[in-house]
DNA sequence: TACTGCGGGCGCC
DNA sequence: GGCGCCCGCAGTA
């Protein structure tokens, strides 16, 4: 509880409250100077609009609202006692409807931190405590958290050799050497040190957990290529310029480790405090909005507000890179039903950035059918009031997580930067990401846990969309001058503080469009490839990046495929579009979107507020987040920690080979998935909060038998919706019967380099299936399912072959993981050079490798096949029980 | 004691 | 030359 107690501070405290970041926090839970009520809507307005950023002593706002330390300390003291469920819901309701009144907080960014002359920000950004992402902000000048380069992630001072631009790095998360759980249900998931010196004694200590013997090891931040994520702070203007680079890969660190005061505090509270203090974490947790918190209005706003990736044009390999590509094609996919633009409902991300900056399949072509039809309003989402999630990898104890960063695996899939996922697929990761449990809890947007890299002017995009423009390379050295820039002291005027009018986020996206529609729309689109016009080679194509899976695939007189091979790519667009829709998928779409992000309105009544921890929804959140981001210490891939070894030693070798990832073997990666949602509807005082249950092992879950797995023809059945993807026929037909994990292994061989697996001997066919099934047996219900799994469809006749389906969680093989059918791994830097996709196999019965583009994340990095195949392995089962 | 920023220095690419 | 990283130093809380 102690932990809860200070992750939840350590998701909503900033400067103010800096002992959120080390300095002079009163170790413990809820301290008794800190006000959870101040906390949450702190952490609320730091996310808001500069109008409702209340963060800094010197902003202007109400008393109630503003909280500097002192003012933490000196506020009218509120106990855990005095804590009050109705302060909590008018703070909430305040926040809301400070939420409905957000104006857009910040232009494009167009600049790059690099840059010599850096635009004056008209409007400056919400301070975001949790920047992950390639993001960009500016910050009011008196922001004392921007001041003071606030980060809920533990970022050390990097030197730059510049001394206009401060750049520190992640150190990532202290982990408990045996992964434990805490009474809690949760992880360990300490605050490193900032100081090399403490961090060695952080190392030193024992998990905080006291029945733990595991030991503290530092889980290093590899989320920008293989190296810790980055931040640069720049102060010019008047302003805080911010840039991140890169997307963390672990969990967010807690405020602060627990030594063995803390043990004590922890376990003193437990016995004090009860069942009281989850509650009460509970409920604070979901007003405590950091980066989540923000705003629908602002985040829409804010689509148009990140930018790009600010990796060098020469060095970028970040997933953004190949939207770089495909300059003037958002506005062509704004009118798209689907469209990420105008689709107030799509997926957010981190700090004000939408996820809507997807750029979605970007057709590179004009709209489809379905983009001039209207979508069919959607029908109104009956509650549910029971979810089931099945966990069918993981053991019933498995922990909860509360600390969940960001939705690193499902970008890394998903994002229309591999461009080889069609439309459908986008909507499937649309429904994964929608499907979150997190956002309710806020009564507002769903959190914004990546910054729009999309949303950037042709110019820029292009201007990073060769490595190898040298021209490019020289704007960017121009650009990169380091002629001093001599830093404006101004304040920002209190004209930035107006509020704007509300920017109202476009209405709901066409949910729901039918499969047919797709279907069609698929159809067509293929039928129109010959009368396109060129290409622009800057723009990658709705299929891909890559002209072997590109646009060009497409067109007979642009690739270098065989006839047959087209006909394969052309069932593996199509057939992933209709095996990915699942109709039960649109209905939790529905249910998801329909009422959510356009209103926000939900929990915000005293039921939810007075919900208990397990019945509240961040229980299944955080039963997903565990699905999806549990076992992420897989022995075999890191390895039993060696306690016997001293502590230096044992720091330093886990150091250096977290720092370098030159053995990737010896550190997985450390992949957090989680699934955003929104509120759920019928959440009221009259529809009981919705319970959760239980977590099944991999050894009483069959992913496939137990939804009753059967083949259906093209069209959709509906008894049985079950899908699967094929190569070799245009029909969907049973899966492999037997699923089995592939064993891990650790040998260097296998780590290093995923093989085509259908060419080793010891490791089956990859047939990365995703699925989304729904089963209809009960009225009342829908089950779906989430896995993708390892299964094993064996390359012979009578077994049908599977296409790869990126599946939602590293089905797919990282950047890193070099594709040995293309490329030779040796020639493969572990941190860039890599081409925005790499081919692999697809076994095709007879045909025995089709050239198959991976959607690789090039931003994404991997280490081992064995957590790849520990991903690939995971699956979940929901199943909503409606009214 | 720890955090923070600065800067020299080194190695790698 | 850029970058990541280490290290030490000084100031601060």
């Amino acid at each position: 509880m102690l932990l809860i107690a200070e992750s939840e501070l350590s998701s909503m405290m900033t400067s103010e409250s800096s002992a959120a970041l080390g300095h002079h926090h009163t170790h413990g839970m809820l301290g008794d100077h800190e006000d959870p009520t101040i906390f949450s809507s702190r952490s609320y307005d730091g996310c808001g609009s500069p109008a409702e950023f209340h963060h800094s002593p010197t902003a202007q706002s109400p008393t109630i609202l503003s909280g500097s330390a002192s003012d933490t300390q000196h506020a009218p003291h509120i106990n855990h006692n005095q804590f009050s469920d109705t302060r909590l819901q008018q703070q909430q309701q305040q926040q809301q409807q400070h939420s409905q009144q957000q104006p857009p907080v910040s232009p494009q960014h167009q600049w790059d931190i690099n840059d010599t002359i850096l635009p004056a920000p008209k409007v400056h950004d919400p301070f975001c405590l949790w920047p992950t992402g390639h993001c960009r902000r500016t910050y009011r000048g008196d922001s004392d958290d921007a001041r003071r380069h606030v980060s809920g992630w533990a970022m050390r001072n990097t030197n730059n050799h510049n001394a206009l631009i401060l750049k520190k790095s992640c150190l990532g998360v202290l982990v408990c050497s045996r992964d434990c759980v805490l009474d809690n249900g949760r992880k360990v998931h300490l605050r490193p040190a900032i100081c090399d010196k403490a961090r060695r004694k952080q190392l030193a200590k024992p998990c905080p957990n006291p029945s733990c013997p595991g030991r503290l090891e530092l889980l290093s931040c590899r989320g920008h290529c293989g190296y810790p994520v980055t931040h640069f702070w720049r102060h010019v203007n008047g302003s805080v310029y911010f840039q991140a680079k890169g997307y963390h890969d672990h969990p967010r660190p807690d405020v602060k480790s627990l030594s063995e005061k803390g043990r004590s505090t922890f376990n003193k509270q437990i016995k004090q405090e009860g069942s009281r203090m989850l509650s009460l974490a509970s409920k604070r947790r979901f007003p405590i909005l950091t980066n989540e918190g923000i705003p629908e209005a602002k985040r829409m706003s804010q689509a148009q507000d990140e930018v790009m990736c600010s990796c060098p044009p020469f060095e970028c390999i970040c997933p953004k890179s190949a939207t770089r590509q495909q300059p003037m094609q958002q506005h062509q996919f704004k009118s798209h039903p689907y469209s990420l633009s105008n689709n107030s409902q799509a997926p957010q991300h981190l700090c004000g950035l939408p996820r809507a900056a997807l750029p979605g399949p970007d057709l590179g072509l004009p709209s489809g059918p379905l983009a001039a039809l209207p979508p069919p309003p959607p029908p109104p989402p009956p509650p549910f009031t029971q979810i089931n999630i099945t966990n069918t990898c993981l053991p019933p104890s498995a922990s909860l997580d509360l600390n969940i960063p960001s939705v690193e695996i499902v970008k890394g899939c998903y994002n229309a930067t591999n461009s080889q996922i069609p439309l459908p697929d986008q909507h499937y990761y649309h429904a994964l990401q929608d499907f979150s449990f997190q956002q309710h809890k806020f009564n507002g947007p769903p959190p914004l846990y990546h910054c729009n890299e999309y949303l950037q002017p042709p110019q820029q995009r292009h201007e990073h969309s060769n490595k190898n423009d040298k021209q490019t390379k020289q704007s960017y050295n121009s650009r990169n001058s380091k002629t001093p820039v001599q830093q404006d002291s101004r304040l920002v005027s209190d004209k930035d503080r107006k509020r704007f009018p509300e920017n109202l986020s476009p209405s709901a996206p066409p949910i729901e469009h039918s499969v047919e529609q797709e279907n069609q729309f698929m159809l067509n689109m293929m039928n129109r490839v010959d009368s396109q016009p060129e290409r622009n080679d800057n723009n990658a194509g709705y299929f891909g990046s890559t002209p072997e899976f590109g646009y060009d695939s497409l067109r007979p007189d642009a690739t270098q495929f065989t006839s047959q091979d087209q006909d394969a790519d052309f069932l593996i667009k199509l057939e992933r579009t209709v095996g990915t829709s699942a109709v039960g998928e649109e209905k939790l779409f529905n249910r998801s979107n329909m009422d959510s992000r356009g209103t926000s309105q939900h929990y915000s009544d005293a039921s939810y507020v007075g919900s208990t921890p397990v019945g509240d929804s961040s229980f299944l959140y955080d039963t997903i987040s565990t699905v999806f981001g549990a076992e992420q210490h897989l022995p075999s891939d890191q390895g039993v920690p060696d306690l016997t070894a001293t502590t230096n030693e044992t720091m330093e070798s886990r150091e250096t080979q977290a720092k370098v990832p030159k053995d990737v073997s010896k550190s997985p990666p450390q992949m957090y998935n989680f699934l955003e949602s929104e509120p759920l509807a019928g959440h009221t005082d009259q529809t009981p909060p919705p319970t959760y249950t239980e977590l099944t092992s991999p050894q009483r879950q069959n992913p496939t038998s137990d939804v009753g797995f059967a083949g259906v023809k093209n069209d959709f059945h509906p008894d049985n919706q079950s899908r699967l993807c094929r190569l070799d026929t245009n029909h969907y037909s049973n899966p492999p019967q037997q699923h089995y994990h592939h064993p891990i292994h650790d040998s260097t061989l296998h780590n290093n380099h995923i093989h085509n697996f259908s060419s080793h001997p010891h490791l089956p066919t990859p047939t990365s299936e995703h699925h989304m099934l729904r089963n209809h047996s009960t009225p009342t219900s829908d089950s779906y399912t989430f896995h993708s799994t390892a299964a094993a469809s064996v390359d012979n006749s009578s077994n049908p072959v599977y296409c790869n389906i990126p599946p939602i969680n590293h089905a797919h093989f990282p950047s890193t993981t070099p594709h040995l059918s293309c490329q030779d791994p040796s020639m493969t830097p572990l941190n860039g050079s890599l081409s925005r996709s790499h081919l692999g196999n697809v076994v095709t019965g007879s045909n025995p490798s089709v050239p198959y583009s991976y959607p690789c994340n090039d931003a994404m990095f991997s280490t081992s096949a064995a957590s790849q195949q520990a991903y690939r392995n995971r699956s979940i089962n929901i199943t909503l029980t409606y009214n």
